[in-house]
DNA sequence: GAAATAGTTCAACGTTTATTGTATTATAGA
DNA sequence: TCTATAATACAATAAACGTTGAACTATTTC
């Protein structure tokens, strides 16, 4: 993930409406929603709704897929990943951090760098 | 960390120079940087550079402290953190995660539904 | 004390964003 | 076919944002 998708993406979540809107849909899982389904549970009226969903979308962070005369939305997973990663994965690139990668088992060793700087990391846990 | 303060974060890192700053910041660790450290390495005026910290901090994304004639700006890494948190927890919300919490072991409960979302989550794991 | 340095503040400007009302496309069901 | 529903597209407006130039405060050094 790039610079410039990440700070669409930031775009995107930055906003109330857009924010319920994806974790909506994150809790909606593999079922996704409908635009329609959402505008009733967040109160939200349809054309802005439509226009906030284009934002998601156009920042990646969520799919649609036609279904009938509805559409079906839903989170795109590793977007959501690949965003946080790129937040996270600044801390140990100063190379002072003490990675302990023997504490948590069956991890690749990046997935391991972004736990350990989430909740381990040596680097950041003095503040 | 609640909605407004997750936006606010968002818009605060939903901007190029900010951005930069805010991973300057974190690579720069406990050390800090002081603003004409960041303009000079980030090529940005002074004034600007200014505005922008004043965003960051407000967020509550750094802080600074005053030493001499500089001040020193560092990385509010709990807010990082609350900010990733809050994205991830919102998955297993939906109450249909396999958690398994046995896979990691030395971690509480919430830490662990956060890493679960992010890497072992079987409601998103097929996407 | 005077000059230089570090950083912030403020007003002005052009741009971008969010919302609203209206119109449009497409599908489902009577 | 006609009507209702689902969703998007578009134009207009008001608010918020980012940059710039100039002025300002505080600290260090000569």
């Amino acid at each position: 993930m790039i610079e410039s998708q990440v700070v669409t993406a930031m775009s995107a979540l930055a906003q109330t409406h857009r924010l319920r809107v994806f974790r909506a849909l994150v809790v909606a899982g593999t079922d996704g929603m409908t635009p329609s389904a959402m505008a009733a549970q967040l109160d939200v009226a349809s054309n802005t709704l439509s226009f906030h969903l284009k934002e998601l979308a156009h920042a990646g962070l969520v799919n649609s897929e036609p279904k009938g005369r509805n559409l079906i939305y839903r989170t795109n997973f590793s977007a959501m990943s690949g965003l946080i990663t790129y937040l996270v994965e600044a801390c140990c690139a100063g190379g002072t951090c003490d990675m302990s990668p023997s504490t948590i088992k069956g991890l690749t060793v990046s997935d391991n760098q972004a736990i350990n700087v989430l909740f381990l990391c040596t680097h950041n846990a003095a503040r």
